[in-house]
DNA sequence: ACGACCTTCTGTATCGTTAAAGATATTGAA
DNA sequence: TTCAATATCTTTAACGATACAGAAGGTCGT
């Protein structure tokens, strides 16, 4: 393969070898118009025969100031956004525009060691930055603003003056515990995400609620509790339970513990398909009916929630678009260079499906 | 935040308003150790205050030579190499990998536009690569190839001369076929992965089996028949249906087909965990019991097998840990500048869990 | 036959950084 | 006191490419 062939062939090397300007070599891979065709084959099959590899994407980014590339900041660890199938909807809007718009993505997960984390941020190169699910406090936005590039924020921070798409998580969440309660549902438990990332999981009482200050774990909790209160019902009689993880396993153990509460609800309200799928698994395994004995809903609208059995009534909050729009977003800043207007809460769709029914006792 | 302030602050920007040299700045900031900790401290400072983001990504790679980042190819769709639970393990391990030598993975997946995935790899500012399930015949190989930089191989291709980080497929599908041979099934149909990439799918039969030429489904093929033949069976009388996808649903299907065969199977052999949760699925619908009625067995040992309903009896081959072995193999092979040896097919380990058991009817 | 215009190619400067080697002052040991 | 070693900073020359501004020759309308 001529890899190991001595020096690397660059673009000037080739244009001393066939006796031409280096801008005419140039010319020939960017701007074909630019020279005889004659020329132009000539300059390509010489450069198959010595081995040159094309013009360094290196020095093109130098020289042209434009690298090609957005960072995508997943703000956990990459299983972890990955193995949450809303994440994957939403990425898949991303990589299609970004796509579209012949970029790619360097993937910059987080871990455990912030410090390591800081160097790639430092160092990536790239034309501007995504950031989904990083929390405002994250000690990442330094280091990213440091950077004095185009940001755009998928789903996290609302306040930073930076553009963010977000869905509507707070009608979104009001149109379905409304379906509960049109249903006649009084006895409503909900499993909801984390409020913060310390550990702490199972029943939240008020005090423990009024610590999601922000994100969207808030944003849905208000959606419920607006739409319970307005039902003219007591917010303080609604059980809820915040899960380990958002994560099928633990939204079975999360309706584990309310189906063995005194009072039995006769809904379960979940944050998450994923969690709403974990609340299927539970019942199944408890024996109940659903949705004769128990009422399940989710939030996201995640191909499995259809597949699910029975399939899944959720919220649809158009994820892969929002996706999209986020990457038009940051692309758009970049090519233009100025920053494109936060866009408007994406709308939600409630979608009904065969998880919700009456309550059996009525 | 200073971002319109007129001209861009480069390194050299920052060391002339202090009246000192680049290289003392860059040495600031990349070898404390060559300056007073009193010029470093100013250097900073001053840095802070006229804005200057600390030095360019893209100067620094020419300069060095080195990127600090690894082209990923997928060779699918985003959404559908991360829907796959098992390509989120094995790249959870490449993550985890990269991150500890401080290095960012560029993805790029596959689209329907080959062009543009092709401008995309020529483009690509990165050290090296990794390319998942990009099949030999993929048209992006002479792209890749072109680039003329270290290549590591995960699950695909056999022959390019690349290192390949593959399982050994052949030796765990014939483990976990003997598993459900000597449990005394003589009715095994089997629910394959695809054969080629032509949207066909359905019963396979010897001629379409024989299309699978490379690849792990026909070492996996392979594994299954071997185990069958050694029992002393037929293996024209083993049914093999190809699944549309590698997807639940897809498995869900291909079990429908098989449950309706005249000769209902008492076994059903998946090639991956996904497929055979799908198949869970279909038993579920039809009423059957796992596994009195039928015996059920995945590959991938996936996280939601262990959480399936039973446990999935399925077969392990550390997906992380082979993920973090390509990654590993990269790196060395940018660092040192020498190809690694392709390591050894990773182990296979059958994990027994609830889903096989004796036939019924015995 | 003249200038306007196009086609095709070239020369120069520069993108922002860092490696390598050199200069100067300072310290310390003998 | 002298000279080597050290600490601190500077100079120079790339890394590999492309934007920009020509230059040389050819075409064409009038």
């Amino acid at each position: 393969m001529g890899r190991a062939t001595g020096r690397r062939v660059t673009l000037s090397t080739l244009a001393a070898d066939l006796g031409i300007s280096a801008t005419t070599v140039s010319n020939a891979y960017n701007r074909p118009d630019q020279l005889s065709s004659a020329l132009r084959n000539r300059i390509l099959a010489r450069a198959a025969e010595i081995g040159f590899a094309g013009p360094s994407p290196a020095g093109r980014s130098l020289r042209r100031g434009r690298v090609g590339a957005v960072g995508v900041l997943l703000g956990q660890p990459l299983s972890f956004a990955f193995s949450d199938p809303a994440s994957v909807q939403l990425f898949d809007g991303v990589a299609t525009t970004f796509h579209e718009h012949g970029t790619a993505m360097l993937l910059i997960p987080s871990t455990a060691s912030a410090a390591a984390d800081k160097r790639l941020v430092e160092s990536a190169v790239v034309d501007g930055w995504l950031a989904y699910a990083l929390g405002e406090q994250d000690p990442l936005w330094p280091a990213i603003r440091a950077r004095q590039q185009p940001i755009v924020v998928l789903d996290q921070p609302d306040d930073a003056g930076l553009p963010v798409f977000a869905p509507d998580d707070e009608s979104g969440m009001r149109a379905i515990a409304k379906h509960l309660l049109d249903l006649g549902h009084t006895e409503i438990g909900v499993v909801s995400t984390e409020f913060r990332r310390d550990g702490r999981h199972g029943p939240a009482d008020a005090e423990r609620q009024a610590q999601a200050h922000a994100g969207s774990t808030a944003r849905r909790l208000a959606g419920v509790r607006a739409a319970v209160q307005a039902a003219g019902l007591d917010w303080a009689g609604i059980t809820v339970i915040e899960a380990a993880s958002n994560t099928q396993p633990a939204g079975s153990q999360a309706a584990m513990a309310l189906l063995r509460w005194p009072k039995r609800p006769t809904a379960i309200l979940a944050f998450t398909d994923q969690l709403a799928l974990g609340v299927l698994h539970a019942t199944r395994s408890l024996g109940l009916a659903v949705p004769h004995d128990l009422s399940v809903t989710g939030f996201d609208d995640v191909p499995a929630a259809q597949f699910a059995e029975p399939p899944l009534t959720t919220v649809d909050h158009r994820l892969a678009a929002r996706g999209a729009a986020g990457a038009a977003a940051i692309m758009a800043w970049i090519e233009s260079g100025t920053a494109p207007r936060p866009g408007p809460r994406s709308r939600t769709r409630l979608v009904v499906r065969k998880t919700t029914a009456a309550p059996a006792g009525r």
